[in-house]
DNA sequence: TTGACACATTCCTATATGGGAATCTAATGT
DNA sequence: ACATTAGATTCCCATATAGGAATGTGTCAA
């Protein structure tokens, strides 16, 4: 099978840098078509067809004016991304979070801890315990 | 030219479904290859891919241990999704916060307002003032 | 040394692009 | 009615998968 299509979802929509590019461009006020052309440099098909690809998603609104068709980022629609990585958050930061998280696992046997790690290099019955309570 | 390749950044690599799978389950702790083939009921060989392009953008880390591979996510390779769906954070929200932005955009000749539409479908001259603060 | 175990990589294949060029369509202006 | 303007779509093509099957590699146990 081959990758999935850029209008299955929001995640595949913006793996595209140019789209993204377009949302940043699109988010503090609606533009035409040639607007986007203009100010990104690129070419109006490939534009038009990025844009497609954003509405098919709902990363972006439509809406037409006389000859043009004024486009706009659909902010909303980007939450979701913005959710996933925040599950995220609690792993970054600071080196204090660090040093206490590396603390816990070492009491949970989560993790093996460099120092046991140049003394034996593999450790069987640590290694099963973690699977057993594998959830 | 084709689609960028899953290897060149992170928003590419987290385009795949179960390569964000991957990255939730490995965030808590570090898991060996097996134990992820278990849990997400994914072919060995796929989880091994998938974990490679992963590794070449940074979101994982890996650790020998023994005949095993310990790979854990690297939540500090997310923060840049996490940031750049930042930016469009101050477009979402409440009522209140959209009803206070509708108002600036009129003021500031942003928007054209739903009501100024339905009067005239198109507006040459505003439209061309648009244009002309362009930036 | 040899077999088993845990992963990684390679082949092959069907599919999905994304860019460039050309063409098509809808809405205008005269 | 007709040329023009703003966008959208279609064709063609090189490239990058992602899955399945088979095979390769490194480490460990007996």
């Amino acid at each position: 099978m081959a990758r999935a299509a850029t209008t299955s979802d929001a995640f595949n929509a913006i793996a595209e840098p140019r789209r993204r590019a377009i949302l940043s461009y699109l988010a503090l006020r609606e533009r035409t078509v040639g607007e986007i052309v203009l100010r990104l440099r690129l070419e109006q098909p490939s534009v038009s067809k990025h844009l497609r690809v954003l509405r098919d998603v709902g990363l972006v609104h439509v809406r037409r004016a006389g000859r043009r068709k004024l486009y706009r980022t659909n902010a909303e629609a980007i939450r979701p991304l913005h959710e996933w990585t925040s599950t995220f958050e609690k792993y970054w930061g600071h080196q204090l979070l660090r040093i206490k998280e590396r603390a816990e696992a070492k009491m949970q046997g989560t993790s093996l801890g460099e120092n046991e790690l140049r003394a034996k290099k593999d450790e069987p019955q640590r290694l099963k315990k973690l699977r057993e309570k594998d959830e």
